[in-house]
DNA sequence: CACGGAAACA
DNA sequence: TGTTTCCGTG
């Protein structure tokens, strides 16, 4: 049922949830699917093998405690029984190139995802902490463990049905092509695992939608749940009133669909932020939420697009933020995940529509915004500032799209307008380019924020095509750089530029490219924050009682037993 | 054990 | 495109 959109979120054992579609597997356009990523956090989530493999230190890394076993679970899932850790090895070092992930040097077995930077950054509400040192089963999470609200009675179906991750490669791709609507449906591509999940899904799912969103995920969710997650996180019910509102507020991409996302309806009051202590998802909330998006956005001479998802929510403060962890404890998902998260949900719920006219132009500054991730320096002022890096953007971007597909129908592939085609580039762009907006009718406003958008400076509104300062597009490129620095991983990724430059450099060819420097090292722009977003682990609160079946579920769908 | 090229495959 | 398979190198 997933795939036919009701299932909105598991709410279960995430508090959180997350469209499911957000976290589905989702492979390259036409194939669903699994891809190995996506299968590693699925383990990753489940505690019934985190005698096989679990977090480790620092966010997103992971050790592989038996790689035989997780070869065999991923031969197994991808009916290839001759697989083995050299192969499946083999797959992962293909990851680095495209920053996926990167090898913990020194340590055996140990790799980490790549979505640091972006989820740390984005979320100021949210404190990491140290996420190193946490034990597996409760991996380091966000210091500043929000408490996340979802909107009480938010439908969430909508949004369900189309899932699927769509990069794996990273952020971006996925952005693209969301925005271009391309979205699949989950359900066909996906094994038949997932579907046993998806059911147990069901299950779980059967909480109350106010669930607070203490913690990461819960480790057993099946991946497809992931982002599963109540309505509210992605608010995509329509709602009386605003809901119209929303629909045409929703970002550009989802323009093209009617349907309503948000499920609250945005009063126009704010009041002082919420301090990073409490976030929940109700429309005071992401009204600050919003607003401090915006803030930050013009504290940052960003581009209004850069929160134009985002309606009046005002954003707590980073460095303010009361941390305070309440149910964090317990994730089972990496710790960073959180901020993205949050901005995720953030976007999803606000998502406004933005009016300008985000295709071909964005690309141009998320271009932009590459090199200068590389260059910038790091000023971890993050104050508001933090909140919306292109990654952000993208994901918004993305789950809009998501969104919108959904709603237009589980079918998987919504199309939308093509803007940009250049579908692929290579590079990093992608993760940086948002999502071409159909120009029309999207860019009905919402709400105040949007106004915004004029950005002093630049803000060249609409046309699809128009162009964008560059001024913005440096400022941008500070944040970015900001964030990645942020990240912190002293590893960085030297090896992932490797390759990256080279392919990025190759394709400049037809593109002005020149930006290269760009590549966003870490991926973490890319698929790291997507990542992160499904990763997050749900409040062990909600665990329930139904593990049991979870976990038989769970076996299954590993176990793949279509071969 | 880790890396990455090369070729094959779907 | 995303591995899978094989393999030489360090």
């Amino acid at each position: 049922y997933e795939s036919a959109g009701t299932s909105a979120a598991h709410t279960h054992a995430v508090g959180f949830a997350f469209p499911e579609w957000a976290y589905k597997p989702e492979s390259s356009p036409g194939s669903r699917q699994i891809q190995l990523w996506h299968f590693i956090l699925e383990l990753l989530r489940k505690e019934e093998y985190h005698d096989v493999i679990a977090w480790q230190g620092d966010y997103g890394e992971f050790v592989i405690k038996d790689p035989d076993e997780v070869a065999r679970l991923w031969g197994a899932r991808k009916c290839k029984p001759q697989m083995n850790y050299d192969k499946l090895s083999r797959a992962l070092r293909y990851y680095y190139n495209k920053r996926i992930l990167h090898k913990t040097k020194g340590k055996r077995f140990t790799y980490k995802f790549n979505f640091n930077k972006l989820v740390l950054v984005n979320y100021p509400f949210i404190d990491m902490g140290s996420g190193r040192g946490v034990p597996q089963s409760a991996p380091p999470v966000p210091t500043g463990g929000t408490h996340f609200r979802f909107p009480p009675s938010t439908p969430s179906d909508v949004l369900s049905s189309s899932e699927e991750l769509r990069s794996p490669g990273m952020f971006s791709s996925v952005a693209r092509r969301m925005a271009r609507g391309s979205v699949s449906d989950c359900s066909d591509g996906t094994s038949t695992n997932s579907e046993l999940e998806e059911a147990v899904g069901a299950d779980e799912r059967g909480v109350g939608p106010e669930r607070a969103f203490r913690g990461l995920l819960p480790p057993r969710l099946p991946h497809d749940s992931l982002f599963r997650g109540p309505p509210r996180a992605f608010p995509v019910s329509p709602l009386p009133g605003p809901g119209g509102l929303l629909a045409q507020t929703l970002s550009p991409a989802l323009s093209m669909t009617p349907t309503p996302h948000l499920p609250y309806t945005p009063s126009p009051s704010l009041s002082s932020p919420m301090v990073g202590s409490h976030f929940s998802f109700n429309p005071e909330d992401m009204k600050h939420l919003l607003q401090a998006h915006t803030q930050s956005v013009y504290n940052y001479h960003l581009s209004p697009r850069a929160f134009l998802h985002y309606p009046n929510i005002v954003i707590p403060q980073p460095h303010r933020p009361t941390p305070e962890k309440p149910a964090a404890q317990h994730l089972h998902g990496p710790p960073l995940p959180l901020r993205h998260f949050c901005l995720c949900l953030v976007c999803g719920l606000g998502n406004v529509s933005y009016v300008e006219p985000i295709s071909d132009i964005e690309s141009e500054e998320e271009v932009e915004v590459t090199d200068i991730s590389e260059e910038d320096e790091p000023n971890h002022n993050d104050d508001k500032g933090d909140f919306f890096t292109p990654m952000a953007r993208h994901y918004h971007d993305q789950i809009t799209n998501e969104c919108q597909a959904n709603r237009n129908g589980s079918s998987p592939s919504a199309p939308l307008p093509p803007h940009n085609n250049h579908d692929e580039d290579p590079d990093d762009d992608e993760v940086f380019k948002t999502p071409a907006t159909p120009p029309v009718g999207s860019g009905s406003l919402a709400f105040p924020l949007i106004g915004l958008k004029t950005e002093p400076g630049q803000a060249a509104p609409l046309s699809p095509g128009g162009t964008r300062c560059i001024p913005l597009k440096l400022r941008f490129k500070r944040r970015w750089s900001e964030d990645q620095k942020m990240e912190a991983d002293g590893e960085r990724d030297e090896a992932e530029d490797k390759k990256v430059r080279a392919e990025g450099m190759e394709k400049l060819e037809g593109k002005e490219r020149g930006r290269r420097g760009e590549e966003v090292e870490n991926g973490a722009g890319r698929g790291g924050g997507v990542i992160l977003g499904l990763m997050l682990p749900p409040p062990p609160t909600q665990r329930r009682a139904s593990s049991e079946l979870q976990r038989a579920t769970a076996q299954l769908s590993l176990e793949n037993t279509g071969c």
